[in-house]
DNA sequence: AAAATTACGTTGCTATGGCAACCAAAAGGA
DNA sequence: TCCTTTTGGTTGCCATAGCAACGTAATTTT
């Protein structure tokens, strides 16, 4: 049985109140299922026409390089929406593989039937999904700008800044280990262990193990 | 006086009758502007509230990598909506610059006001953006994953059979001259110039200025 | 607890591609 | 028309970063 109390905490749902999801939910196509950890939820290429909403466990969203790099683009938890762009641009194919990281509960909703019933909150849903995407595309632009940058410094530099921002904090973790974070920055782990060396040497960072604080900004003069 | 005619052949109003979307807009704000050839018409960095609809002129959205390159990100003609995403988003800034190329007439279409007066035909609105935004998520994932590969050639041929695929020809024009299509792959300008001449010796491709003609696919076998 | 597997750092070698400079051709303006 | 500007191709030099191989620490398995 769907909890909606939990329903009403997703993007999607925000701000529409349990009962009316509920009601909302009635009419329209809804599948839950488990997945073993390790298990794959969505293919890379499938083409997907329900909205997945992560219930409990992680999964992590994953883009296979041609070079057998796994780029790990998002990583989703409870409450985690998924597939919402590609049931909403219909049949495009799924750039990305979704896989369990652990024991994972999701439940599926299909999107046309979900923006096509009359409800007196289908509005605010639809409103819902077009800030989720767009925070989506952000986010997407933001590895983009990264890739865009040349050199190993800057493109750490860059990702640093970033989860900084993220953690308004100079100390944070990171949820990549050193390979996955090194295909996402799309360099070698080798040249990324490497700058890092150097930028410890440097003094501009301190790190270990997947802990990071920034001692020095961008730009700042010694 | 606006041409709800026109309006009714972009993404956004796809499907609404032009009579509706003159009932729509009479409760929105909207202002119509034209801007001359190289003038600004969104800055990068700028926070929108408002979608943008080209009526007339062609302009380019162009976004500032740290090293002066300008990279071209989205060519909009005559009914290109634009802002869309970032309106959606709420606060967030321009990734782009948005540059007349022509003289241009556009108008500018209240975001918030668009999407919260009920009216039998905003649900299909905000459908149609649902959609739109999706299509430039994935506009935008084709980039990355040119950026994502490594080497100048493997950068050119994904490029270039995207568009193939647009094309649904192996002979075409593209829209870039060398220096964007340079920054565009992220390459330096010179070696882009020094494999198309290598694929030209190779007998993968021909090319005169713009026009290419794929000669052999990926993957053939002389 | 020992063994196996994984994760991270290090280093030398080398190819790729960035940089700069230059030339030729084409386009645009006076 | 001629002159200027833009656009594209070529080439040598060299630094960056890819590749491979190895050592060690940490983590997981049995």
């Amino acid at each position: 049985m769907l909890n909606f109390e939990q329903l009403g905490r997703t993007s999607v749902f925000e701000g529409v109140p349990p009962k009316e999801i509920e009601g909302m939910l009635n009419s329209v196509p809804t599948k839950e299922e488990s997945f073993c950890k390790g298990e794959t939820i969505v293919r890379q290429g499938d083409v997907i026409k329900d909205i997945g909403i992560v219930l409990k466990g992680t999964a992590l969203a994953i883009k296979n390089g041609f070079n057998g790099e796994e780029v790990v683009v998002a990583r989703l938890t409870p409450d985690s929406v998924f597939a919402d762009i590609l049931s909403g641009s219909m049949n495009f194919e799924s750039p990305v593989a979704v896989l369990a990281q652990e024991p994972c509960r999701v439940v599926f909703i299909n999107y046309t039937r979900l923006v096509y019933s009359p409800h007196p909150y289908s509005h605010k849903v639809l409103q819902n999904m077009i800030k989720t995407i767009s925070l989506k595309y952000f986010a997407q632009n933001l590895h983009l700008e990264i890739l865009m940058a040349k050199g190993v410094r800057q493109r750490v530099l860059l990702f640093l800044n970033g989860e900084r921002e993220q953690n308004k904090s100079c100390e944070f973790s990171i949820s990549f280990d050193r390979r996955q974070l090194a295909d996402f920055l799309g360099v070698e782990r080798s040249a990324l262990s490497r700058e890092l060396s150097r930028m410890k040497g440097e003094g501009i960072i301190e790190y270990r193990k997947n802990f990071f604080h920034i001692l020095k900004l961008e730009g700042d003069k010694p």
